[in-house]
DNA sequence: CTATCTTTGTGCACGTGTTCACAAAGACAT
DNA sequence: ATGTCTTTGTGAACACGTGCACAAAGATAG
């Protein structure tokens, strides 16, 4: 899995356990594939196949919205469609912005997801003067200054940040100020935000790099570098501000 | 936290947790930070600040790799820079292919925090014949044909798939064939690999998903639907194929 | 109506992760 | 040297998530 987690270890959510809230869209999507192909019902065992994740747990699962199963049978697809729709709160038209239109915020704005899901982008907003105007994905890019009036105007809770990492905390302040209270963070940074704000984070450099551990537990073993003490611990110095391999600032996204 | 998470619930590799591991990028990038700056040494307390954890858990996390802090004083930046690195095996060069050059492709080609990592983009590849040959990111684009020679030429193991979902899973199936070993795939579908492979699984409308829930939690309680059994259950019909909100199928990643 | 068969819903045990709280380690001053 | 002060490293308690395994529920057939 790709991601941080950075929300309220506050009260479980009317006792939905965080865990199983992010499977539902999990199961949801797999159910929709199945109503899509007309499938009336569905055994515990044939979507927790379809999901990836076991039986068991997809069952524990669907126990904490209710008893939506029929024993013997299954569940029926388009009730179950239905009810974790609503329990994720799908039922209505979520308006979101996308700050920061590089590279990433582009595709973003091209991602079907958004639309399919009662998500709907409200607006493109940028920092960029000369971006203003440009249409991306059909919808006009926005100056930064707007950011406030677009928020209040469309009644906007949740925002993407998909700027450089300078700027993030900046946006996100003023995103909050403005009355958003949902956030999912696409710069390599942490956000502080006061309480009752939730920010979810999407890291793609911290996605590689655990893969890059696993590889070398993999590869490793016999290769280079072998268990215990490592070979050349590096001076040890009073630090040198050796402006490394991070020095840079890329145009979309550094880490 | 924006990731699922795939991974051989296998053997815990050689001890470190796996939530650890996860936190380790964390560090990293706010040690580098502090490096730039020339800190030479910081403490728990500071450094959980800067990651955004509980300074008990850092430690906690750290004691796993060894006991490089100085009680009384902290940790040298520096050295914990590297101890880190090594352990993420970030101190090795890992060529990447990323397949699928979208407008997600795209904007990770042009992704900083790749290079920046250790993390090498070997080659772009795409099905689309019309693309080959042009650059991006000022790499150009290679057709699909030759991902089985690009592999193999240039010992990649990590790929990264960000084509539709509809080709996913084929996709998958040559790069594994081909050699690659950890593959993070952005297209929201759920790929089936075989053991000794790992997948991690970036998904932006589970992400959304998940904030919305906990948003109608803060917005509800007093709104539209409360508590107990909804309003109105839909039929629950023999499936009609209602065909909805998911009946497109978007240019870059549809969900 | 009874028997059988399928599949759900869940009690329970286990493993993983988090947090507290404190003893031990070392730095630093005198 | 000795004492004080800071901060690490970790034992132990707790919380959370997972998976087994089975009883109860209902469908279906005879």
């Amino acid at each position: 899995m790709a991601t941080g987690r950075t929300h309220r270890p506050a009260t479980r959510s009317r006792g939905i356990p965080e865990a199983t809230v992010a499977r539902l869209p999990l199961y949801l999507r797999a159910l929709t594939a199945l109503s899509e192909r007309s499938v009336p019902t569905v055994s515990s065992e044939e979507l927790a196949a379809a999901a990836g994740v076991n039986s068991a747990k997809l069952r524990k699962d669907f126990s904490y919205l209710g008893s939506y199963g029929t024993r013997g049978v299954g569940y029926d697809v388009e009730y179950l469609v239905y009810q974790i729709s609503r329990e994720l709160g799908l039922t209505q038209d979520w308006p979101v912005v996308i700050v920061g239109i590089g590279n990433l915020g582009a595709a973003l704005a091209n991602y079907g997801g958004f639309a399919s899901r009662g998500f709907r982008v409200a607006a493109l907003i940028d920092a960029d003067p000369a971006m203003a105007g440009t249409p991306v994905a059909g919808i006009p890019v926005q100056h930064a200054d707007e950011l406030e009036r677009i928020v209040g105007d469309n009644g906007v809770s949740i925002g993407v940040i998909s700027t450089p990492a300078g700027a993030a905390q900046q946006v996100c302040d003023r995103l909050v100020a403005a009355g958003v209270t949902s956030i999912l963070n696409f710069a390599p940074t942490v956000l502080s935000v006061p309480d009752g704000v939730d920010v979810r984070k999407v890291d793609l450099s911290i996605e590689l790099q655990i893969l890059a551990f696993h590889e070398q537990r993999k590869a490793g073993e016999d290769t280079t570098e072998s268990s215990p003490d490592p070979a050349a611990p590096p001076v040890r110095s009073a630090s040198g501000s050796r402006k490394g391999p991070d020095g840079d600032m890329p145009a979309v996204m550094p880490a």
